[in-house]
DNA sequence: GCCGTTTTCGGCCCGACTGTTTTCAGTCG
C-alpha cells in the first residue's frame, strides 16, 4: 500500500469524525498527520519495518498502531467501522465549497441526500432552503458551486501559471505609485500545481491599480472587485485575486498569505508558547496586547527568534525547528547553475540547430552544454542511430573547436529497453562525454519489473545520467511504478547522477523525491531537456524543485565549474 | 489524538465573511 492510499484512508476518517461531530482537536490530529504524509519523502511500508512511524510529525501512540495495521494488512478495521456508521457517499458533499459537516449531515438525515447530484436535485426542488439555518441565498450559493466545480478545470501545473503572472505584475507594476507587487500561496512556495493566484501589494491609491486589474486584457471575468481585493478569472480558467494592503504591514501580509497552512500554524502555536499573537496584522504581544507591524517578512522571522524561513521550505515540515536553531540549508539559486547537460536539436526532435542552443546557453552565461538526443530506438522522434551518432559527434567536436567561452559535451539519451538494456552499441556509448538514459517505452511494467530495468540500466558504466527518472507528466499520465528507494541506493553506489527535469510538463525526480535522494546523498543534476532555444529558460522550473527539496548549490552537478564537471564525466 | 523551555493533563492558530438570526453558527483560507 503506498503513500497515496494511506493518505486518502486518513483523510476519509478525519472527514467522518467532522461528520460524527467528533471533538475538533481530534479531527485536527487527523488532518495534521494527512499533510504530514503528503511531504513524506520516503514510503511509508519502509518505515513500519523499521519501526519508525511514530518519527512522522503529528504521528503517535494511537495512530501509528492504526497505520501499522492497514499498511501491513491492507486493511483498517476502525476506518471500515466508522464508514459503516453513515450512507456511503455522504463525504462527497464535503467537496461542495460551502458544505461543511454540519450542512452534510443535516442534508443527509433529513432529505436523506448522499450524492452531488441528490444535492443538486433537491435545490431546484426547493427542499434544501427549508431546513433549519438554511435559506434561498444559501441554497442558490451551493448550486452556484456545485456547477462551478464542474466547469473548473483541474489544479494547473506552475509552467503554465507563472508566464501568466509575470505578465499580469508586469503590467500592474507600471500603475504610477504601486510598490511591492509579489505573488504569495502555493505559487511563490513553487508547489508544482496550483488551484489558484494570490498577488499582492501596496500602493498609493488602490483604485487605480485595482481598475488597471480588472480591464487587463487576458481578463475574462471579474468575481469581485473592491477597493482592497479583487479576484478575477483569466483565460484557462484561472482564478487570480489581488489584495492591496498599506505599506507598513506588507511582510505580515505576504507572510500570512503565502502560507502554508500548516507552517503558519506551526508558527503561531510556537509564538503562543512565547506570549506572542500572529496574525496577518502582525504580531500582537499578549501581554501588553500592543500590535507590531512589518515592512518585510525578513522582520518578522526575526522578531520571533527565527532565520528567514525561503517559502520553498513553508510546508510545515523540519524548516521551523532548524530556522530556531539556524542550521536552515543556503538553498541553490538561479545564479549557481554553470550549464545544461540534457538537450535537443533537430537532428532528433529539437527545433534549432547545435550552434543555435550552444549561443544561447552561452549568452545564459554557461560554461557547458550537453546535446543529448534521443537513440533511434521504436523511430519515435527522429532518434539518431550508430551512424547518425557517428556524424554528430564529428559535427559537435569541430564546432566545439570553433566557438570560444563554451565547451559542447558530445552525448546522447539512450533509450532504456524494456529489459533495462541500451539502445546503442557499448563502444558508441564509450565514445560519449555524457549518457543519459530514461525510459520511453513499455511504461506499464509491474514496479519489480521496472524497478529491475532501472536499475540494470544505471549500473551500466557508460551511464553517467538517469534522466526524468519516474517518466510522469503533468498534467495527466502518472508515473511508472517503481521503488525509489531501490533507484536511489543505486545510484549512490554506482555514482550515477539522477535528473530533476526542470520542463514544466515533467518535474521528475519532484519535490519529495529530490530531498530523499539528497538525503541518501545521491548525485543529482538539474536538466531543462530542451527542445528549442527558449526551452533554456525552464531551469527556473527546475531549479525551484531543488529547493523544494532542500537543495544547495554543492548538492547539484551543473553548479560546478566546466573544470570539475569534467572531472567528474570521467570518473 | 498529540504533546511538553509553565504542563504526562489540559491545553490545542487566527480572523473574516455570509446568512440566518436577534447574538451567532458554519465555513473558509
Amino acid at each position: 500500500m503506498n503513500n497515496k492510499e494511506v493518505t486518502k484512508v486518513f483523510q476519509d476518517i478525519a472527514d467522518l469524525l467532522e461528520l460524527k461531530g467528533e471533538n475538533p482537536f481530534k479531527i485536527r490530529a487527523y488532518q495534521k498527520v494527512v499533510r504530514s504524509i503528503e511531504h513524506l519523502p520516503v514510503e511509508m511500508e519502509q518505515l513500519v519495518k523499521e519501526d519508525k512511524l511514530k518519527e512522522i510529525p503529528g504521528v503517535g501512540e494511537a495512530i501509528t498502531k492504526k497505520m501499522t495495521e492497514l499498511i501491513t494488512t491492507g486493511k483498517l478495521g476502525y476506518y471500515e467501522k466508522l464508514k459503516a456508521e453513515f450512507p456511503e457517499g455522504i463525504s462527497t458533499l464535503l467537496d461542495i465549497p460551502g458544505v461543511g459537516p454540519k450542512t452534510a449531515m443535516s442534508l443527509s438525515t433529513e432529505l436523506e441526500i448522499s450524492s452531488v447530484d441528490e444535492l443538486e436535485a433537491a435545490i431546484v426542488g426547493g427542499k434544501v432552503a427549508r431546513l433549519y439555518r438554511m435559506g434561498d441565498k444559501t441554497a442558490e450559493n451551493i448550486l452556484h458551486q456545485i456547477q462551478a466545480m464542474r466547469r473548473k478545470d483541474q489544479r494547473i501545473p506552475i509552467g503554465e501559471a507563472l508566464p501568466v503572472v509575470d505578465e499580469i505584475l508586469s503590467r500592474l507594476g507600471q500603475v504610477p505609485g504601486v510598490k511591492n507587487l509579489a505573488p504569495a500561496g502555493s505559487l511563490r512556495r513553487f508547489q508544482e500545481t496550483v488551484g489558484d493566484i494570490d498577488l499582492m501589494g501596496t500602493a498609493d491609491d488602490a483604485r487605480e491599480i485595482m481598475q488597471t486589474f480588472a480591464s487587463l486584457p487576458q481578463v475574462k471575468e471579474v468575481l469581485v472587485s473592491g477597493t482592497t481585493k479583487s479576484s478575477v478569472v483569466v483565460s484557462g480558467g484561472l482564478q487570480v485575486d489581488l489584495r492591496i494592503v498599506e505599506h507598513d504591514s506588507f511582510g505580515s501580509i505576504l507572510q500570512y498569505f503565502t502560507g502554508s497552512k500548516q507552517h503558519n500554524i506551526d508558527l503561531r502555536e510556537r509564538a503562543h508558547r512565547r506570549g506572542l499573537k500572529l496574525s496577518e496584522y502582525g504580531i500582537t504581544n499578549l501581554a501588553t496586547d500592543e500590535l507590531e507591524k512589518f515592512i518585510t517578512e525578513e522582520a518578522f522571522y526575526q522578531r520571533q527568534g527565527l532565520e528567514f524561513i525561503p517559502p520553498e521550505l513553508r510546508e510545515g515540515q523540519q524548516e521551523v525547528e532548524r530556522a530556531e536553531q539556524g542550521t536552515l540549508p543556503k538553498l541553490i539559486e538561479l545564479h549557481d547553475i554553470k550549464g545544461d547537460l540534457h538537450v535537443h536539436t533537430e537532428w532528433s526532435d529539437g527545433r534549432d540547430s547545435i550552434e543555435a542552443m550552444a549561443l544561447a546557453a552561452k549568452a545564459l552565461g554557461y560554461q557547458y552544454l550537453g546535446i543529448a538526443d534521443h537513440s533511434g530506438g521504436r523511430g519515435i522522434a527522429h532518434g539518431l542511430d550508430a551512424e547518425r551518432l557517428r556524424q554528430q559527434i564529428l559535427e559537435i567536436k569541430q564546432l566545439d573547436q570553433r566557438l570560444d567561452g563554451i565547451r559542447i559535451f558530445c552525448g546522447m539519451e539512450v533509450d532504456i529497453r524494456a529489459d533495462g538494456s541500451l539502445d546503442m552499441p557499448q563502444e558508441l556509448l564509450a565514445k560519449l562525454d555524457i549518457v543519459t538514459a530514461a525510459v520511453h517505452s513499455a511504461m506499464n511494467q509491474s514496479q519489480e519489473q521496472m524497478t529491475r530495468r532501472i536499475i540494470r540500466a544505471i549500473e551500466n558504466p557508460d551511464v553517467d545520467v538517469l534522466a526524468h527518472p519516474t517518466s510522469r507528466l503533468l498534467p495527466g499520465r502518472e508515473p511508472v511504478a517503481v521503488d525509489m528507494e531501490a533507484i536511489f541506493q543505486t545510484a549512490v553506489r554506482t555514482n550515477t547522477a539522477l535528473e530533476i527535469n526542470a520542463m514544466p510538463s515533467r518535474l521528475d525526480l519532484k519535490d519529495i523525491h529530490t530531498y530523499r535522494a539528497r538525503e541518501l546523498g545521491v548525485k543529482l543534476v538539474i536538466n531543462t531537456d530542451a527542445h528549442s532555444t527558449e526551452h533554456l529558460e525552464f531551469m527556473r522550473f527546475g531549479g525551484g524543485v531543488a529547493r523544494r527539496g532542500w537543495c544547495q548549490a554543492e548538492d547539484i552537478l551543473n553548479t560546478r565549474p566546466l573544470k570539475e564537471v569534467i572531472a567528474y564525466l570521467r570518473k
